[in-house]
RNA sequence: GUUCCCAUCGUCUAGCGGCCUAGGACACCUCCCUUUCACGGAGGAUACAGGGGUUCAAAUCCCCUUGGGAACGCCA
């Protein structure tokens, strides 16, 4: 209980960051805050078929947009270490995977394994036609070390597999998350710790550095479950003590299975894209399987840290609702300064090519109007399209407004008066004052009086109000609008 | 197939033996606000997978069944 907090996240870098993998990480995090210790970011490249710097980066960049900065690891920027317990990248820590590997087979706990992926195979399909779960049998198992570095040295391929079959007994495991699981020790076969190159695999990284680095709890998803007794094994191996485990249930998507990659967004990358809050992303991602003390669902990171709690994680799988997910990140945008939103806003404009006026009162008045209908930065741009000129169009649903008989009337009237004013832009009483001529002049009123002459503002007949939304186009603008809609008649 | 995990409204969840004729949130429906649409407000419908126990008392504990998921790699 005395041992400091240490947890990490242990990311394969093969792409953008994956929500999963984002709520896992966070979860560390908050537990890391909650209990003043140190959250480590530790690179498991050892697959050097996928693992690239690239990727590393793209995990790296979705990290940093998250706010989950780490103690320990590559530097954010440089990628350079900072740390008293690096290298963090496990392909810089080879040499002493291979010290560990070595001792385990001078201790007889692991052997060179000498058989082929053909032989294995056919071992398979044996087990398989048996009936039974299929687990390596080497014949190598027994050989002795001197035996087997004999054959290495006359050019022999091998593997250092973890011998497992005097481990004949129940393991244990009390998972912060699931209570005690009891694994049966042969549910393993002898796995693989270094592969014929050398380079180790996973469980056994894993198992070394979580040591090395005195990582103190070791939160991540349900899906390495069986990979703790693989573990577990090692540590006892090794003498070592274990962490404590919690493992966290899985993310699912519609469908009830593993999100994955194929079924809509999944990456922190495509939600920062299309327009989503970080703040928002880890609220949502930590409410799928976990719960804040008293029940509130929109939090702000400390109010996070403050409730969290391991034993208030959730150890049965939830599904990824993308429309909840928005409701939040409305919630979040929409509690943001005016002028913060417009900042955060502009990146998106420029990208949708979208020419704006650039004074800030323009901006924060623009702000109030489309608040309420904010959920995304991505779609808030398509309120903000008819306000561009050159954006203007008018949308299908204007049809039927378009097809009304008062709309010409209505529309030549208002045009008239615009075109009798001298302002620059009309205030909301100006509006106002042209609106009542209208229905005057025109004898029109109701939707016949409001709808056309809102679709020669925005092109469609539904939106902000008229009265706020008018000031913020000017009267030119206005009056070219007009002309174009009634040329659409 | 084998092993392990999981099981409350459609979804995320609260609930850790009596406060539960099960609470909240998203979504949905109705109404109010509103000369549109949103926002906001007020209501509504909807769940303890099934069966056995244990107990005075079970959504809560145990067992079985069923259903779902994951893992069984020289991936992580």
């Amino acid at each position: 209980m005395s041992r400091p907090v240490r947890v990490r996240f242990a990311p394969s870098p093969t792409g953008y960051l994956h929500v999963g993998g984002a709520r896992t990480a966070l979860y560390n995090y908050l537990f890391a805050k909650k209990n003043n210790g140190k959250f480590i970011l530790r690179i498991e490249d050892t697959d050097e078929a996928r693992s690239t710097v690239e990727s590393l980066k793209m995990v790296i960049s979705d990290l940093k947009w998250l706010g989950l900065n780490w103690d320990e690891g590559p530097h954010p920027e440089t990628l350079e270490d900072m740390g008293p317990h690096g290298p963090y990248k496990q392909s810089q820590r080879l040499s002493i995977y291979k010290k560990y590997a070595d001792e385990l087979l001078k201790k007889g706990q692991a052997y060179y394994c000498f058989l082929t992926d053909e032989e294995i195979e056919v071992q398979r399909q044996a087990a398989m036609a048996a009936g039974k779960s299929h687990h390596v049998n080497s014949p190598y198992q027994d050989w002795s070390l001197d035996q087997a570095l004999a054959k290495i040295k006359e050019g022999g391929q091998a593997v250092v597999r973890f011998k497992t079959k005097h481990l004949k007994k129940d393991y244990i495991l009390k998972d912060l998350v699931r209570g005690e699981v009891r694994f049966p020790s042969d549910m393993v076969g002898d796995f693989v710790l270094l592969r014929s190159g050398g380079m180790p695999v996973y469980n056994f990284c894993c198992a070394v550095d979580d040591h090395l680095m005195q990582i103190s709890h070791v939160f991540r998803a349900e899906e390495h479950l069986p990979n703790s007794l693989r573990q577990m094994m090692i540590y006892e191996g090794l003498g070592w003590a274990l962490p404590e485990f919690g493992h966290i249930s899985l993310i699912l998507d519609e469908d009830r299975q593993k999100l994955s990659k194929r079924k809509g967004a999944t990456s922190c990358h495509q939600f920062q894209e299309e327009g989503y809050l970080p703040e928002a992303l880890k609220n949502f991602i930590a409410l799928l399987g976990w719960s804040h003390p008293e029940e509130k669902e929109i939090m702000t990171m400390e109010e996070m840290i403050q409730g969290f709690s391991v034993d208030r994680l959730n150890p049965s799988g939830a599904v990824f609702d993308g429309v909840k997910l928005k409701w939040m990140n409305a919630q979040h945008l929409r509690a943001l300064p005016d002028e913060e939103i417009w900042k955060l806003l502009q990146p998106f404009c420029k990208k949708a090519d979208l020419i704006l006026p650039t004074d800030k009162a323009w901006a924060v008045q623009s702000i109030q109007t489309f608040k309420s209908y904010m959920e995304t930065l991505q779609d808030t741009v398509e309120f903000y399209k008819p306000l561009d000129d050159s954006k203007f169009q008018i949308y299908d649903e204007a049809k039927e407004v378009l097809g009304w008989e008062q709309t010409k009337l209505v529309l030549q009237t208002w045009k008239q008066l615009l075109s009798e004013m001298t302002v620059a832009n009309l205030s909301e009483a100006d509006f106002l004052k042209t609106q009542d001529l209208v229905k005057e002049k025109a004898a029109v009123k109701g939707k016949n009086l409001f709808m056309p002459i809102r679709v020669a503002v925005i092109g469609k007949p539904h939106g902000a109000e008229l009265k706020i939304l008018v000031p913020l186009i000017d009267r030119k603008s206005l009056i070219a609008r007009v002309d174009k809609v009634i040329a659409a008649l």
